[in-house]
DNA sequence: ACCTAAATCAATG
DNA sequence: CATTGATTTAGGT
C-alpha cells in the first residue's frame, strides 16, 4: 500500500505523484497518472466521501480486500502525510487545463468553484496501492477524500507583495530544539508543521510562507527521498506546497536559482549520464548542517560558507566602512557532538575567530558521516515516473581520482547509494558510515575547495 | 542605527 | 539552466 503525498508537478496530460508506503518503510517513487485518471479521482472524491479502490486508469477496484487508511493522512507508524488536496483541486496560472473535461484545473476556476463550495475544494488524499510487480496496470490506488470545510478561499488578485505575513494560525514553537524532537531535522520539523496545516486546512493558503527560498529549497531537498533535486522538481515541490508561489514564477524562480548558485550550502550532484533531461541535481552540502538552527527559516545567523574564494572578485566599494568579509573556510573534521546547535555544543575550541564560530554552530551531527544520496530519478518534485530507476553507484575511486575542482562548473562529487528510505524521509538524509559509499567525512574538508565559490559580501 | 542575509533584477554564457 | 554582479529590501541585534 502505497500512500500518495503529493502532486508534485503537473505536465502536458498528467499529475505525478510523490509516493510513500504505508508502513513507511520504503519509498516507492513518484507516479504518473493519466489526466483522465485525476479527473475520475476527483469525480470520485466529489460523489462519496468514501475511500475507494481504483487501479491507475481510475477504475474502481471491486476488490479492495487490502488495507487503506481512514483518513488519509496517518498510516501505521504514525506518520503523518498531508495534502494533496490543492495539488489536486488547483494547479498553477499557466498549467495545462483540460477544457473538453467537467473539471478545469486551473486556479480561477478552483478559486471559484471554493467560493461556491464546489467539491472541487475538498481537499483529497488518495491511496495507491501496489502489487508486487511494478507494472502500471497492476497498480490500483485508493483515493480517500478527507473532509475539510475550512479550505482556504481563493486567492484574489493582489500582487504576492501584498502577502507578507505568516499565517496567523501557525504557532510554530521557534524554540524547537534537537533535543526536544529527538534530533531531527530542523527543516523537516518544519515541514511536519506546513504539513500539518495544509491537513488542518487544506491547504496552505495563499499568503506567503514564512521561509527563505534557502529554507524553501532545504525543505524540498531533505524531503526528497534521496535528497536531492533538480531544478524544475524544486520549483514543483515549491509551488505544490506552497500556492503563493504559483504566481510571478519568473521573479521567485530566479530567485530561486540565484540561490542555489550562490550559496554554498546547496551543491550541484551531476546527472547521470545516462540520463535524459538537462539540468544537473542539486543537493545540500553535507555539512550545512541545521542552518535554520536559531528557530527562524526567514534569516540564517550566518552564511554557510565553504572556502574563500581564491581570487575574489571585484567589489564595488561604496562605503569605505563596507569591508568584504573573509569566506569561512570549513576546517577539520566535525566533532562527534554538535547535535545541537542551540545547545551551544560549539565545536570550536575557542572563538578566536567569531566568524569561525558563528559558521561552525551550524555544523551539526547530521553533518557527520557520509552522505547517502543518489541520483534522484524518482523524486516527488520530479516528472518522473521511475518507480525502481537503477541507483547510480559511483565507484568511489572516481572521485578519489578526482583532482581538486577549480571550474566553476564543476559538480558536487556526490554519487551515493541511497537505500533505505524510511529512517530518511522523517529525519532528514540517511547519513550513513557504510564504506561502500564516498564518505567526504573521511576526507580533508579542504577538499571541497573549487566546487563552490563564494564571496562573502 | 547598523550589519548583513536575503531578495530582486538582469547580463552573460 | 547556471553563474554572477549590482542593488535593494529587510531581519535581527
Amino acid at each position: 500500500m502505497l500512500t500518495v503525498v503529493y502532486c508534485v508537478g503537473v505536465l502536458d496530460s498528467s499529475m505525478f505523484f510523490g509516493l510513500h508506503s504505508c508502513d513507511g518503510k520504503k519509498f516507492k517513487g513518484s507516479i504518473k497518472l493519466a489526466w483522465k485518471t485525476v479527473q475520475k479521482l476527483i469525480t470520485l472524491f466529489s460523489n462519496s466521501m468514501e475511500p475507494k479502490l481504483i487501479n491507475t486508469r481510475g477504475e474502481e477496484n471491486i476488490n479492495p480486500s487490502k488495507q487503506t487508511l481512514s483518513n488519509g493522512y496517518t498510516n501505521q507508524d504514525g506518520m503523518t502525510h498531508a495534502l494533496a488536496s490543492h495539488s489536486i483541486n488547483t494547479v498553477a496560472n499557466g498549467y495545462p487545463s483540460n477544457t473538453n473535461s467537467m473539471i478545469h484545473f486551473n486556479y480561477n476556476l478552483y478559486a471559484t468553484a471554493n467560493q461556491s463550495g464546489s467539491n472541487y475544494s475538498k481537499p483529497t488524499t488518495a491511496l495507491i496501492e501496489q502489487s508486487g510487480n511494478s507494472s502500471l496496470g497492476s497498480t490500483s490506488v485508493t483515493v480517500s477524500p478527507v473532509s475539510s470545510d475550512s479550505c482556504s478561499s481563493g486567492r484574489n488578485s493582489s500582487s504576492p507583495d501584498s502577502f507578507v505575513s505568516a499565517s496567523p494560525g501557525q504557532s510554530v514553537d521557534r524554540a524547537y530544539s534537537s533535543s526536544m524532537n529527538g534530533g531531527q531535522d530542523l527543516t523537516l520539523h518544519e515541514f511536519e508543521i506546513v504539513q500539518e496545516k495544509i491537513k488542518r486546512e487544506g491547504t496552505y493558503g495563499i499568503t506567503k510562507p514564512p521561509y527563505s527560498y534557502i529554507s524553501l529549497i532545504s525543505m524540498a531537498m531533505k524531503q526528497s527521498p534521496k535528497g536531492q533535486l533538480s531544478l524544475s522538481g524544486i520549483y514543483n515541490w515549491i509551488m505544490g506546497i506552497f500556492p503563493f508561489y504559483r504566481d510571478n514564477q519568473q521573479r521567485w524562480q530566479n530567485s530561486v536559482r540565484h540561490s542555489l548558485s550562490f550559496n554554498d550550502c546547496f551543491v550541484k550532484v551531476a546527472r547521470p549520464l545516462n540520463e535524459p533531461g538537462k539540468g544537473c541535481y542539486w543537493t545540500l552540502h553535507e555539512k550545512c548542517g541545521e542552518m535554520f538552527g536559531n528557530g527562524g527559516h526567514l534569516r540564517r545567523q550566518s552564511r554557510f560558507k565553504v572556502k574563500e574564494r581564491a581570487q575574489p572578485k571585484k567589489k564595488k566599494i561604496t562605503n569605505s566602512k563596507q569591508t568584504v568579509v573573509p569566506k569561512i573556510e570549513i576546517k577539520e573534521e566535525e566533532p562527534d557532538e554538535l547535535s545541537n546547535p542551540s545547545l551551544g555544543a560549539s565545536p570550536v575550541t575557542a572563538a578566536e575567530q567569531q566568524e569561525d564560530v558563528k559558521t561552525m554552530q551550524n555544523v551539526t551531527s547530521a553533518a557527520a558521516g557520509a552522505v547517502s544520496v543518489s541520483h534522484d530519478h524518482s523524486s516527488w518534485g520530479e516528472a518522473s515516473n521511475h518507480y525502481q530507476s537503477a541507483p547510480v553507484i559511483s565507484s568511489p575511486q572516481i572521485f578519489e581520482a578526482a583532482e581538486p575542482q577549480t571550474n566553476l562548473n564543476d559538480l558536487y562529487p556526490l554519487s551515493y547509494e541511497y537505500n533505505d528510505f524510511s529512517t530518511s524521509i522523517h529525519q532528514s538524509q540517511n547519513y550513513s558510515s557504510n564504506s561502500s559509499f564516498y564518505n567526504p567525512a573521511g576526507s580533508n574538508v579542504n577538499d571541497y575547495d573549487g566546487y563552490e565559490n563564494t564571496i562573502y559580501r
